[in-house]
RNA sequence: GCCCGAGUGGCGGAAUGGUAGACGCAGGGGAUUCAAAAUCCCCCGCCGCAAGGCGUGCCGGUUCGAGUCCGGCCUCGGGUACCA
């Protein structure tokens, strides 16, 4: 025999296969109105280089519903690209005077040579990135038609400034509250910038979301809760002496029901009266200059102390006009939502009351608890809406009521009486879109002296970025870029200016789908092309996506639709979601001389110890990053092991929902078995009739041999579940149990050949190259890709007898085997004579007897 | 801070409200081998000699029966609108 056919060598046959797929071009996607289509989609990395673990994991499990789909007989669409725009590139020419174009070709270069080593059925052909400007200048394109469509607009927004580096940071580049490279405090500064009306869409989005049954409700949930949707009311509080022309606060609040319980009036540190007031109250202003340095993030802003000032000035009670309450001003009052200002009812809000409690303001209880009246101390007294509670004092006459009741009780009397109004208010933002950044997609448009902000013509896109710039200079790029900035105005040609400003890469990855459907056309999409492949029938990407990416999306595909990009029945994308857990591994970490951690990758560590002895502390697993150098690089895993193992493994163990810690023993146990899968075919094929002998066209078809032929159907059965369920880790572990039952099968080899050629077909979509291997060694005609998904034979999968288990007062005495349709009346009868159960019925008659047919049986005694 | 998840043996995990721990790893024992690697077989939650008891992050509840449902916590993770 020769040993160099008998070892699995993964090497040898993934790139072997690799090229018969490419030659047969089995992935690639025609449209053909006469098949029903697949799209499957797992969300596209950033260029970053190199990829890892996590991306394994993702395609791994996009490759296996791909493939599944295709055996199934659906036209499967399965595409890749690179969402090739950000931060990254703009980051790495500054630090290593390198293009960002050329630093994210590059990087593209690498990482698709890497993709396809794994084996992945994708089709190429229609692979882009968001940087080609093919692309980009569609999503010019886009962006005119929603500008037309009055889909975006231009207003004031805040950005972080870093005063030194004389730049905008992201919120990630602020670290409490100072610039990540300068140091320096950053301020808040108002910049006017282009926004897409996506508020406009919010109740559409909400409501909406209860149509999406195949998302995980978890994601559903976040995105009702960012949508944020709620009833309140809005009015004013006059102030009792006009200040900078303002005689009124407005504010807007959930539970005017508690208005009887105000304490004081809040504004916001952005709100207009706050800023006028600061003009003339340096002690005012210095505070807000302090609020304003925390940054613009939410959870910086919310994490801060809670702290105020109060602005002297007082408003009336809209309920008694001679209760007069203080206006302060706090830093945890935000600008965006609402109207920048609140009322505050320390009893009933917690962060009211400790604001109060802190400064010595009023605490009123409106309504107390009707199971435990208790005056507020420390906590505040919010029980749910809907729970009954008593009122004390209530303006509009309630006694015991909800808290809903009330607040519409409230909304009523307020309407009737003329002093404020019901409204419904969300907490969902307009996404702006601005960004002030050289490395993305440039805004269309050319601001004119005469003619003001002015589209460009389409038939001048796309709007390229230019090549010729530096990052030797703070800023953007494209500011003192005169030769690009300069040009006609489209309209009247008089000397203008382009914006500058590029998009948000949000805006990239809101459409990237669609354009899959027809990646060269010479509009945004081919009609006949979207309409026959969307929507995304699959989509699968990290949960860390759940609300921006794809409610960006979401408002995306509605705009487009609205724009006659996308047929309506588009407008949600994507018909069912995955969201996968993420790649995890442990941390080693040694320290330096003055005690700081020293990370070192796992590669450089073996038993707990580096080469020079010294001994590592091992750090729980955490997602993997380079700055923690915990990161297990596929190509060194697939050099080692191959693709297939390191698929295997990534499907295997953990449900894909969740995380997953590579560990190097999995690897290798993953490898032994996909190397005995391999083995048994190699022996069973030496033993099989060779081609071109008699018999040679009768290759394996059915297993005949009983015992097999069920747990063959059993398999096929289970390890389908397991796949249309998302749950691989189940499939896989069936597929061991499955390969062990075929080893130990006494059947004829022709059984047991035709049942591993089973095997072979039900790990296909997992390890593509050992599965399409094992079918060829086993006689399959033609590739193994282009072979229908195998049935599982249901007269198999029925059971004759059944195990129950018997309980005593719920806890497991004893078992009997019968007959799976035995009547209840039977099995009782059997259950009494059990010794188990006389034994604990001590001669005595059971209490309750609960026989539930085919699954158990308790005995109360 | 707020929103959303997760927590089961030494480890990853399985389990329509119905025998907790499938499958895999690690560990132990054995077979094969001159020896080893590789491979194959068996055992393997904890305490206990045993009978038996205890066990799914913690406390309580619903139920004949709870890992699963409900209430209250704890810890870890994701998001928090300019990271992608």
């Amino acid at each position: 025999m020769n040993t160099a056919m008998s070892r699995y060598d993964p090497a040898t046959i993934e790139s072997k296969w690799q090229q018969e797929w490419d030659a047969a071009e089995v992935f690639q996607a025609t449209s053909d109105p006469k098949r029903p289509k697949y799209y499957v989609l797992e969300m596209f990395p950033y260029p970053s280089g190199n990829l890892h673990m996590g991306h394994v994991r993702n395609y791994a499990m996009g490759d296996v519903v791909a493939r599944y789909k295709a055996a199934c007989g659906f036209n499967v669409l399965h595409p890749m690209g690179w969402d090739a725009f950000g931060l990254p590139a703009e980051n790495a020419a500054m630090e290593r005077k390198i293009h960002p174009g050329a630093w994210t070709y590059d990087n593209i270069a690498n990482m698709k040579s890497q993709f396809r080593s794994l084996g992945l059925s994708l089709d190429w052909s229609r692979e882009f990135a968001t940087c080609d400007p093919e692309y980009y200048g569609q999503q010019q394109a886009l962006f005119l038609d929603f500008l037309e469509k009055g889909l975006v607009y231009r207003k004031a927004a805040v950005v972080n400034w870093d005063p030194v580096d004389m730049t905008v940071l992201a919120n990630e580049q602020v670290e409490d509250g100072r610039g990540w490279r300068s140091g320096a405090l950053v301020e808040r500064r108002e910049l006017t910038q282009w926004f897409f009306r996506i508020s406009d869409f919010s109740d559409d989005l909400l409501t909406a979301l209860d149509g999406l049954e195949n998302w995980p409700d978890k994601v559903r949930t976040m995105q009702a809760n960012w949508i944020g949707r709620s009833r309140g009311l809005r009015f004013g509080f006059d102030l009792t002496t006009p200040s900078h022309g303002i005689d009124k606060v407005d504010v807007f609040t959930t539970r005017p029901d508690t208005l009887m319980g105000a304490s004081f009036v809040g504004l916001s540190p952005d709100h207009p009266l706050t800023k006028a007031l600061e003009a003339e109250n340096p002690d005012l202003a210095a505070f807000c200059a302090e609020c304003r340095s925390v940054g613009t993030s939410e959870e910086a802003l919310e994490k801060a102390e809670k702290r105020g000032m109060d602005t002297g000035l007082r408003v009336r009670h809209p309920l008694k006009p001679d209760w007069e309450l203080p206006v302060w001003v706090a830093n945890f009052i935000l600008m965006d939502y609402g109207t920048g200002a609140v009322f505050a009812c320390p009893a009933h809000d917690q962060r009211d009351l400790d604001f109060a409690r802190k400064y010595d303001l009023p605490v009123t209880e409106t309504f107390e608890s009707l199971s435990d009246p208790q005056p507020v101390t420390d906590k505040a007294l919010i029980p749910p809406k809907s729970e009954k509670v008593r009122w004390i004092n209530h303006f509009a006459g309630l006694d015991i009521a909800t808290g809903d009741a009330a607040i519409e009780a409230t909304i009523a009397l307020a309407e009737k009486d003329g002093w404020g109004t019901g409204v419904t208010q969300f907490r969902l933002r307009d996404w702006g879109l601005s960004r002030q950044r050289y490395w993305g997609c440039p805004i269309p448009v050319v601001h004119c002296d005469a003619c003001g902000v002015v589209p460009e013509k389409k038939e001048n896109l796309p709007v390229r970025l230019p090549d010729d710039v530096s990052f030797d200079k703070p800023g953007n790029p494209l500011d003192r870029h005169d030769a690009w900035r300069n040009v006609p105005c489209p309209s009247c040609g008089a000397p203008a200016k382009r914006e500058t400003d590029t998009m948000d890469t949000f805006v990239d990855s809101s459409w990237y789908f669609a354009r899959f459907t027809s990646p060269g056309a010479a509009t945004p999409t081919d009609r006949s092309e979207a309409d026959y492949w969307m929507n995304v029938d699959q989509y699968i990407g990290g949960v860390e996506h759940a609300i921006l990416h794809l409610l960006y999306s979401r408002f995306f595909s509605r705009a487009m639709a609205i724009c006659g990009h996308l047929p309506d029945t588009a407008a949600e994308p994507f018909n069912a979601l995955f969201t996968q857990g993420m790649v995890t591994h442990e941390i080693y970490q040694t320290r330096d001389g003055q005690g700081r951690p020293v990370y070192h990758l796992p590669a450089e560590v073996t038993d707990g110890k580096l080469e020079n002895g010294d001994s590592v502390e091992v750090i729980p697993s955490a997602k993997m990053s380079k700055s923690k150098k915990n990161v297990v690089d596929p190509v060194g895993i697939v050099d080692r092991f191959g693709a297939d193992t390191a698929r295997w493994f990534m499907l295997s163990d953990s449900p894909p929902e969740r995380d997953v810690e590579w560990t190097d023993a999995g690897a290798e146990a993953a490898h032994k078995h996909l190397a005995r899968v391999w083995r048994m075919a190699n022996e069973l094929s030496e033993s099989l009739p060779k081609a071109g002998e008699s018999g040679a066209e009768a290759a394996p078809k059915a297993v005949s041999d009983a015992a097999l032929a069920r747990i063959t159907a059993r398999a096929i059965r289970d390890v389908t579940d397991g796949i249309d369920g998302f749950a691989f880790n189940t499939s896989v572990a069936k597929l061991y149990a499955f390969t062990a039952a075929i080893a130990k099968s006494k059947a004829p080899d022709t059984d047991r050949a035709a049942a591993l050629s089973v095997l072979a077909q039900l790990m296909a979509p997992m390890t593509p190259h050992l599965a399409e291997d094992v079918w060829a060694k086993l006689g399959g005609t033609g590739l193994l890709a282009n072979q229908p998904w195998p049935k599982a034979d249901q007269a198999l999968l029925v059971d004759q007898t059944v195990t129950l288990p018997i309980q005593v007062n719920g806890k497991r005495r004893s078992q009997l085997s019968v007959a799976k349709d035995m009547p209840k009346d039977e099995i009782e009868k059997l259950v009494l004579a059990d010794p188990a159960v006389q034994k604990a019925l001590a001669g005595g008659t059971p209490k309750k007897l609960i026989v539930v047919p085919g699954r158990i049986v308790n005995v109360v005694v």
